[in-house]
DNA sequence: TCAAAAGTGTTAAGTTTACACCCATGA
DNA sequence: TCATGGGTGTAAACTTAACACTTTTGA
């Protein structure tokens, strides 16, 4: 009888919430939704959901993270699971919390809109639902413990970016300037950051070259330092 | 209707498995059980337990130590949950790991005995239960991340210890030989490690200084690097 | 023609690594 | 007296940090 010891204990609701990174015009942001329900329901949460009855807690992530994006292959970590016993007013509810990078501008604007989410900077975040932004803050910590040891930034580019772009987006993430000239010597080492011959001409007047994440390239050799 | 929404959701066991680090004669160990119910009863795997309706998951974790070893304020961090559908044979149960750093002298070896668990090597570590080695290994890795950083090595020694010991220690950890000389000029820089003028007999006929981790003076300038 | 962003190397400072011998003691 | 682990400094290699001007082009 294999559920006889076990039933004798509690069971409990267990949750997702997705700190759902993005980076726009020099601007970390993350995407928020006001609470579709009670209790607290127009509060400034996290998107998150329950998870099912038979889904991996992962799969529950990208089942969220889908269903408020409509993108699939989204990079995704997890940062813990927060279980004090009344985080949650409505019920007891162990939520696990993953950060997911997107390129903000593959994310569906319509579901975005029918889920009443929106992009808020990291900067000028509101007051948030429970112990979301304590979520936020472990998700910001873990991703900028990793950016200069793993691949992840190139997650919130576009497929092709300027090293400008690049550079902002590591100076935004971990909240310091960076010297232009060592930037871009380190970033020349890196075999698997590849120079296309594509020009943006957004920018600036005279065009930068953009460059592409070849990520074969990365698996030869995964050793990434920047 | 605070409950109601929820309601129609499922709910699941939880439970917390730790890992518990020690350190002894250069070999890093971990405190391993035999499971004392069924399904598989009998096989090797971490301690855990069920987490209590009106608990929070990290008092369950602390726990749990605390039945094992009889040590009350124990070194403990979040490994992450573990989720997998049929990760438990018994039942779904969402597990959420967190490893521990004991001094392994203070560990109350009748409690032990009475739970049937027993030190073991990493290097030699037997066939585990369920998902249990890959929380160990991502408990390993978590502190092999920290353990140049922060000031946690201190929680695997006795009060005094010599340098030969801590340089095991981090050897033993990282996976690496270190030199000595240079081991000993990092160290030498930390105000926080002091060097009391007790002297250990035990490892050498010579003699070797007994230092001692200082947290009030760590504290006042929190910055590690060894 | 000028404002705005792109692009480009060198040097000094600091950090890390490699390395070998003498010391004190108990058996 | 000798085997065992404790204790000590220096120089070379490498890495990181600081720094300023020229180029291109659209408005």
């Amino acid at each position: 009888m294999p559920s006889t010891y076990y039933s004798q204990y509690p069971k409990f609701h267990v949750a997702v919430d997705c700190i759902i990174f993005g980076f726009k015009k020099g601007q970390l942001k993350v995407l928020l939704q006001k609470r579709p329900f009670e209790p607290r329901q127009g509060e400034w949460s996290l998107m998150g959901g329950f998870v099912k009855r038979d889904e991996d807690i992962d799969s529950a992530a990208q089942r969220v993270l889908y269903q408020l994006t409509g993108l699939k292959t989204i990079y995704m970590k997890q940062v813990g699971a927060f279980g004090s016993v009344n985080r949650d007013s409505g019920d007891r509810v162990i939520s696990i919390a993953f950060f997911a990078l997107v390129d903000i501008d593959r994310v569906n604007e319509e579901l975005n809109h029918e889920n009443s989410a929106y992009w808020e900077d990291m900067e000028k975040l509101p007051p948030l639902l429970f112990d979301h932004k304590e979520m936020i803050e472990g998700a910001l910590k873990k991703l900028r413990g990793m950016i200069n040891r793993h691949p992840v930034g190139f997650e919130l580019l576009p497929p092709l970016f300027t090293l400008t772009q690049l550079q902002l987006l590591y100076e935004t993430i971990l909240g310091e300037k960076i010297d232009k000239r060592n930037f871009r010597k380190r970033v020349g080492e890196l075999s698997f950051i590849e120079k296309t011959d594509a020009i943006d001409k957004q920018s600036s007047k005279r065009g930068a070259a953009l460059y592409r994440f070849n990520g074969t390239v990365y698996q030869k050799e995964p050793v990434f330092k920047l």
